[in-house]
DNA sequence: AACAAAAAAAAA
């Protein structure tokens, strides 16, 4: 590049200011932040998108070296904005007087006049974004490009800003009216737009490309994420030995600089890892054997063949139980995706942060193997809320601290809003669900997501809130071409039609989705499970499999009603002669109940989610021990529990009790009954499973908690199709179908009130539909160069990300998260497992203290009088941990010696056998 | 007044 016939004004011009590492004042011009982000968004645009994105950016039929130019182009033009009077007036952000001046002298030497007693009126107005793209467009500059610049700080634009520039003359020009002086903003403006087309080898402004929506959000990402890294002054915070883009001495300029070099050695120390891997996975030698040395079942040739067989695979729904070896087939299902559509890396997305962190422990075991037979460096991440607590992820190597050894690690660059930019990152679904929610700087996850492939897991178990957010992230993850791999249990059928369709829509447009949704194809009811669902191009394939003998199970069906007494005799007689028995109610005070009525009667175990966080792990490993695969199983044993037993814990009772929930919830109860091969009591050879009902005696009268939670209309129906024999697995798809297909209703006359209820939960859910619709983002648009102004724009508008992250999910019953400790009568204080707490080892135990967590319910008008309760009494009690990066911002409450506390006119009460239980106090 | 489980949070 050739800097020597500049005019000494652009040089001049400043984009950062600071203090370096030793009190130093420092500075960047301008120029070269412009040319430095130039150069890292095209190497960003060559080795960090896929070849899917690439692919993606071309598919309006644009020319790929004029996108590539183009957007370099947009890297170098991004700050446009700061050559204006208003930016270059701007004090730096510490009110270093000294480095002002001395940016300041640098102007008025280049030649800037009256610039140090200038009056700025607005300097509130025209922040440099929006001049940005203000000045873009009157160079002639589309609008779609012109939204992606007044973007770069995180939110578009509602819209061209049109007027600024006349508005507020001063902020852009120095001078209202002044020629002379406005004449001097106008050259430089003007010799910048040149130098950046030329550096990019075009001529004019309208050799540059034009973008789509999809395309648009794709180069925002890019542009953020590029300006982020070349804003990146060192690889670590608070480290100078890897320097990336570091400002320069005051009394420097760019003359200084020599551009090829700091950029070649700033993207030698950034990329510290290796490109994902791809490889062809061949179905000849069991790719099974060669990752986990076991032989793929049948199920898992079945999906592995059917999708090296597809032309086109993008979206694959997998339906089967626990334990048919879902994820090793969605591992291998990822690779062959991202062989296929050239993507790199993977997203797997969970529902708790529990089950994330099992998965990433056979991710990263899965990943670090692989690597290190290619000899490679892959980064993958945990991205939760708690991921700093667990041991194996921070226990993995840092990237920068391993130059030749192969195998996972972790890149730390990759942290905050550009964790899901890392290669293999495992963890909540929320991540993917905020993927569709209107917030600042979502066009980073969209870079980040859009260049993998996404698996998502336990897909029946989201709710009808979540659902919305996940089915319009199906839509653009089909609008980016983004292969996708769903594992659930059965589906109804209505609700695999529409993941389908919504993922076929944003893929193929409205046009075709609303033929494909006509032709009512045979896939759209098929009732199978296991069951493959297919994309294949625009055809949708599926495959089952017919379940071996000993895959079948009989299980015999009882009603009783839901009175404790009855439940009680029952499983004293059942357990005459021994036996492990499960009951799972759907409320934490009918576990607790259950819990006192049983004790001292039978050996019992209580499990819910009102317990201390490391006690709950604590009784679910107990739990797994026990009657867990090849578990030590006890001679009796009674497990009460609530939906926390439904899910993820491989768990085998003899004998089931469980309150009546909808119709899949049961089913996926009864797959904890005699699940392994185990010796059981003569009585419970056979598996039974008794379904508790509050209708059982009293006619239409349901449980109150089970009806509050579940909605009368799935009861109704579940207890009308619950048969004397299940048949497993056959009767899972079957008797799901029937209870959330609505299509039969009419024929179920004898269901009193059917009707009735029916309009009720439609009522439900529309609400809920209604409430989680205030946040998403639009389907992705299909009008030709749509730019992405007002593409975050909100009504609410809430843009503060912690309102937004709350939003994926709904807020049912407001809860304060706690850290419980105790306390004796000296004052002394302990961790539930009565280790003492000493004030002078805070650093070594904090963390114990931050893993104390309880949720307290709390009613929705005390719940911000009780946080501010909670919050001085911390304050007060443990000062240091605002200090403390494990315990700032917690709040504790603290156990007396009878294990009760009181808070805001409620007495907790703690126990570690039967959890949490709250009482009012009078007055 | 009560009804499961579960999640989230620094930019250039
Ligand atoms: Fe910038």
């Amino acid at each position: 590049m050739n800097c020597d016939n500049l005019d000494p004004k652009v040089a001049a011009l400043w984009a950062k200011k600071g203090t370096s590492s030793t009190g130093e004042p420092v500075w960047l011009p301008l120029l070269a932040h412009l040319i430095d982000t130039a150069n890292v968004i095209n190497a960003l645009y060559n080795h960090c998108l896929s070849d899917g994105q690439r692919a993606l950016l071309v598919s309006d039929g644009q020319d790929e070296e004029s996108v590539r130019q183009t957007i370099q182009f947009i890297g170098f033009i991004h700050d446009l904005g700061k050559a204006t009077a208003v930016f270059e007036r701007k004090q730096s952000y510490d009110h270093n007087a000294e480095l002002d001046q001395a940016v300041l002298e640098h102007l008025i030497r280049a030649g800037f006049t009256g610039l140090d007693t200038a009056v700025i009126a607005h300097k509130n107005e025209s922040p440099h974004a929006r001049a940005g793209e203000a000045l873009l467009e009157k160079f002639g500059v589309s609008s779609t490009i012109g939204a992606i610049i007044g973007g770069h700080h995180g939110k578009p634009e509602k819209g061209p800003p049109k007027n600024d520039i006349c508005d507020f003359t001063a902020n852009y020009f120095q001078d209202d009216g002044n020629k002379l002086i406005q004449q001097k903003w106008q050259d430089v403006q003007k010799e910048i737009l040149e130098f950046g087309l030329n550096y990019v080898g075009l001529n004019s402004v309208q050799e540059l490309a034009d973008f789509s929506q999809k395309q648009s959000v794709i180069v925002e990402g890019l542009l953020i994420m590029a300006d982020w890294l070349a804003s990146s002054e060192y690889l670590e915070n608070n480290r100078s030995d890897h320097p990336l883009f570091p400002l320069i001495a005051v009394d420097e300029t760019i003359a200084n600089i020599d551009f090829d070099t700091r950029f070649k050695n700033a993207w030698l120390a950034w990329t510290t890892t290796d490109e994902p891997i791809l490889q062809q996975i061949k179905t000849s030698n069991d790719p099974y054997f060669d990752f986990w040395h076991f032989h793929a079942r049948k199920f898992q040739t079945l999906v592995t063949e059917a999708i090296d067989k597809a032309v086109d695979p993008s979206l694959v729904i997998i339906e089967a139980p626990m334990g048919a070896g879902k994820t090793e087939i969605s591992l291998v299902a990822a690779q062959q995706l991202a062989f296929r559509q050239g993507e790199m890396g993977l997203y797997y997305g969970l529902p708790t942060q529990a089950t994330s962190n099992a998965m990433f422990e056979r991710i990263k075991d899965w990943l670090d193997q692989q690597s290190k037979k290619s000899g490679l460096k892959n980064s993958i991440k945990l991205m939760h809320g708690r991921a700093e607590f667990n041991e194996s992820y921070r226990a993995l190597p840092n990237a920068t601290g391993v130059d030749n050894q192969s195998g996972a690690v972790v890149n730390s660059w990759f942290s905050g809003k550009k964790s899901i930019l890392d290669e293999y990152v495992v963890g909540t679904i929320d991540n993917l669900l905020l993927f569709a929610l209107k917030q600042k700087h979502l066009a980073l996850r969209h870079l980040g997501m859009s260049r993998k492939v996404v698996v998502i897991d336990e897909v029946h178990a989201y709710d009808t809130y979540m659902n919305v957010y996940l089915d319009r992230a199906l839509e653009w993850l089909g609008a980016y071409h983004v292969p996708v791999v769903m594992l659930s249990a059965t589906l109804p059928a209505a609700r695999r039609r529409d993941l389908v369709l919504k993922y076929y829509k944003g893929r193929f447009g409205a046009k075709k989705y609303l033929e494909e949704k006509e032709a009512t194809n045979s896939w759209q009811k098929n009732i199978a499970y296991p069951l493959v669902t297919l994309l294949d191009g625009d055809r949708v394939q599926q495959f089952s499999e017919t379940p071996t003998p000993e895959q079948r199970k009989q299980v015999e069906v009882e009603l009783m009603s839901d009175e404790l007494a009855d439940l009680v005799s029952s499983v004293l007689e059942k357990t005459a002669d021994g036996g492990v028995v499960g009951v799972i109610v759907n409320t934490v005070a009918r576990a607790q109940a259950i819990g006192y009525e049983l004790d001292g009667k039978a050996p019992t175990l209580v499990l819910h989610s009102a317990f201390v966080a490391t006690e709950r792990t604590k009784i679910e490993n107990e739990l797994l021990e026990k009657i867990g695969k090849n578990g030590q199983r006890p001679e009796k044993l009674v497990i009460i529990g609530t939906q926390v037993l439904e899910q993820s814990l491989d768990i085998d009772f003899d004998i089931l009790y469980t309150d009546l929930a909808p119709m899949d919830l049961i089913l996926q109860r009864v797959g904890r009954l005699q699940r392994h091969q185990n010796k059981r009591p003569k009585q419970l050879s056979t598996p039974q499973l008794v379904v508790m009902d509050g209708s059982f005696s009293h006619l239409g009268e349901f449980n109150e908690g089970s009806e509050a939670i579940y909605g009368r209309y799935l009861l109704m129906k579940t207890r009308y199709y619950l048969p004397q024999v299940l048949n497993i697995p056959a009767d899972i798809p079957r008797l799901t179908q029937l209870v959330y297909d609505e299509v039969d209703d009419a024929l179920n006359g004898e269901i009193d009130g059917l009707q009735e209820a029916k309009k009720k939960e439609a009522q439900v859910s529309a609400e809920l539909e209604k409430k989680a619709g205030v946040y998403p983002i639009d389907p992705p648009s299909y009008v030709r160069n749509k730019s992405i102004h007002g593409w975050l724009d909100n009504p609410k508008a809430i843009f503060d990300d912690e309102m937004a992250s709350r939003s994926v999910r709904n807020i049912v019953q407001d809860s304060i998260e706690v850290l419980v400790l105790k306390k004796d009568s000296e004052g002394q204080i302990f961790l539930l497992d009565g280790t003492k707490i000493v004030n002078e080892n805070l650093h070594i135990q904090a963390k114990a203290i931050a893993m104390q967590i309880l949720r307290l319910t709390v009613s929705s008008y005390k719940i911000i009088d009780t946080i501010k309760i909670l919050e001085k009494f911390t304050r007060s009690q443990f000062p240091d941990w605002a200090d403390n990066k494990w315990l700032r911002g917690a709040l504790a409450i603290v156990l007396d010696e009878q294990n009760e506390v009181e808070v805001g006119g409620v007495r907790y009460r703690y126990s570690t056998k039967f959890g949490l239980t709250k009482e009012r106090i009078n007055g």
